[in-house]
RNA sequence: CGGGCUGUAGCGCAGCUUGGUUAGCGCGCAGCGUUUGGGACGCUGAGGUCGUCGGUUCGAAUCCGACCAGCCCGACCA
């Protein structure tokens, strides 16, 4: 591609509010547009580097076995009822209706539309199966952010297995898992496979792929010493157990006016340390008042809550609810004596005694609680949020908590979406069992953006060979001189010919500007040609990353990049 | 969904408090000239329903109201 030709749009200044570093330079440099709030145009640039991600996806979809299809993005809704996911996705649907008045949905996953496609699947011997698409995929996010890393409409490729048991299952996880692995490592980015929560796919088990970056939304624990990773919307860790002095026989209520938090009960005199407190929660589960029981200085993870209780729709109870639920103020609440509303407390609280906690009357406390004594818990869960310095739970050594992009994510799924849309098989027994499915998604944008968080410096991005929009940028620095446009023209069609992706840079603008262009674009090979070079007959080669420069010989030069731009990829 | 903020030329912004000629600046863009191996300079010029609708007023970018859009923090999020 001639530049002078290109629509490659760079800016001289960053664009406003962009926070990510991938944002902004994905801006700067042209490859992107916002057209609405998380919705992006992407220009030349950012298409090709969308195309380059999807082939290498594809690549190696196909090399585990995947066959393409492509599913609508346009659903009708009473599929997606019989899953009960209108509900359970309701807060991200996009839906609309047609001009019968009927209702669809702009699709945020496939699992309903593909277990569907499913049920022609009729016998074991058809099985395993592995279908993907690479797709567009609509979900009306609250709040985007981050340029393409977290968006309203966006593709995926999504892939789903079919097996007729879950030892099946189990292959088939673990092959995405190998060719996960893979993409990511050609894509250029490092990425950390972490035990996840499942949330609204439900499931046995899944993982998470996470790119180290500070532009992430969710916080993984670590273990440096054995490896463990977890996100901590599932991660648990170890804490030293706490010992109680024997307290009284009976709770015993005594006042405390103004107190109001943890802390204020912490330096009141005669409460109590923060671990040597019960911290109650109000919550509504699907609409049932619920209360949640934390040792005073724990902080509930609401996904670790949703996933422990299976509920939905989960929110802090208003003041004016929990008032009515137990009679007092947040700030002096408790759930000594309490029946009714259902009482879920943390594993932490096992065993502990003699504690103190909120009266359920303003400005009063009781101490000497004995958790299982004057406590009615409901169900005992993990619902405490993981924090960094804490135990692995697998070896005890200190976690590590790092911020992280969801590059992917990989579901075992079992049968809940088979039994509910009726896809089943018959066995070797001639019985009919509904298939074993898993589901594996990859945001093709998110992780474009996700290359550019790990690979940038200050001049601009640095992309690895692999999904660069070009692969080589011919500058040439003076346009108007013949020999130089001789030699750049002769090295464009070589290279070209040569099978190497090129950008030649025939812009009439200063050497300076180019060079600048060229970097903030991240192409990774610079071949400049200029008189300076051609009275000794060479061009000079430079590579982006590493900033290192070289002379070749012209006659050499095309061996040398296609050399180059092949060891690279 | 709660809190905060912003909408003026392709991009980044000033002007609004205190209403009053043809609404400005930087970058970018076009033409001409000088320049030319790391973001050049001069001259000339094009480009704006001041987010939308309504109100107040002799007169609204400016004051008032509603709406729309976008951003930030939080909540939420396969």
């Amino acid at each position: 591609m001639r530049w002078s030709q290109a629509f490659i749009p760079t800016l001289r200044d960053d664009p406003a509010d962009a926070e990510a570093a991938s944002h902004r330079l994905l801006v700067r440099a042209g490859y992107i547009r916002q057209l609405m709030s998380g919705v992006y145009s992407l220009l030349p640039l950012g298409h090709r580097v969308r195309s380059k991600i999807i082939e290498i996806i594809r690549e190696e979809l196909n090399d585990i076995g995947g066959q393409e299809l492509l599913l609508p993005a346009l659903h009708p809704r009473e599929i997606w009822e019989k899953t009960g996911r209108t509900e359970a996705m309701a807060d991200i649907l996009f839906t609309l209706s047609d001009l019968r008045g009927g209702d669809a949905i702009l699709g945020p996953t496939h699992e309903e539309i593909f277990a569907t496609v499913a049920t022609e699947l009729t016998s074991y011997k058809q099985l395993p199966q592995l279908w993907y698409q690479i797709q567009t995929k609509f979900r009306d996010e609250a709040r985007p952010k981050s340029g393409l890393l977290r968006v309203r409409e966006f593709t995926m490729k999504d892939s789903y297995s079919f097996d007729v048991d879950t030892a099946g299952l189990d292959v088939q996880f673990d092959r995405h898992f190998a060719a996960y692995s893979r993409i990511f490592e050609r894509l250029g980015v490092t990425a950390v496979a972490v035990e996840a929560s499942s949330g609204a796919m439900g499931g046995s088990d899944s993982i998470e792929f996470i790119v180290p970056s500070p532009a992430g939304e969710d916080d993984i624990a670590h273990c440096p010493a054995c490896g463990y990773a977890a996100n901590v919307e599932r991660a648990s860790s170890t804490i030293p157990s706490i010992h109680d002095e024997p307290g009284p026989n009976q709770p015993e209520r005594f006042p405390t006016p103004g107190v109001r938090t943890i802390l204020d009960l912490v330096e009141f005199d005669g409460g109590a340390t923060a671990e040597r407190q019960i911290k109650t929660l109000g919550y509504v589960l699907d609409g049932e008042p619920t209360l949640v029981l934390l040792r005073g200085d724990h902080d509930v993870h609401e996904q670790k809550l949703q996933d422990g209780t299976g509920a939905i729709d989960i929110r802090p109870g208003q003041a004016d609810e929990i008032r009515e639920l137990l009679g007092a103020d947040p700030g002096s609440l408790g759930a000594v004596g309490v029946e009714g509303p259902k009482i879920l407390a943390d594993l932490q609280l096992a065993d502990r005694a003699n504690m103190v906690t909120g009266a359920n009357l303003d400005d009063h406390h009781i101490r000497g609680v004995d958790v299982a004594r004057d406590i009615a818990v409901t169900e005992w869960l993990d619902l405490r949020a993981v924090v960094a310095g804490e135990g692995c739970p697998e070896c005890g050594e200190a976690l590590e908590v790092f911020r992280g992009i969801e590059a992917g994510h990989i579901f075992k799924l079992g049968t809940k979406f088979s039994e509910a849309l009726g896809a089943t098989v018959l066995n070797t027994n001639g019985v009919s069992v509904p298939l074993v499915m898993g589901s594996y998604g990859i945001g093709v944008e998110r992780n474009m953006a996700a290359v550019v968080e790990m690979n940038h410096d200050d001049d601009g991005i640095v992309w690895p060979v692999s999904i660069a929009p070009y692969e080589v940028v011919i500058t040439a620095v003076k346009i108007d001189d013949e020999a130089t446009m001789t030699v750049a023209n002769r090295l464009y069609y070589d290279l070209t010919h040569a099978g190497v992706e090129v950008l030649f840079d025939d812009r009439d603008e200063r050497p300076g500007v180019k060079f600048n262009d060229a970097e903030l674009i991240g192409i990774p090979y610079r071949v400049t040609v200029g008189p300076r070079g051609l009275v000794n007959d060479v061009v000079e080669l430079s590579e982006r990353r590493s900033g290192e420069k070289s002379e070749v010989t012209i006659e050499t030069a095309v061996d040398h990049v296609t050399a180059l731009v092949n060891g690279g990829k």
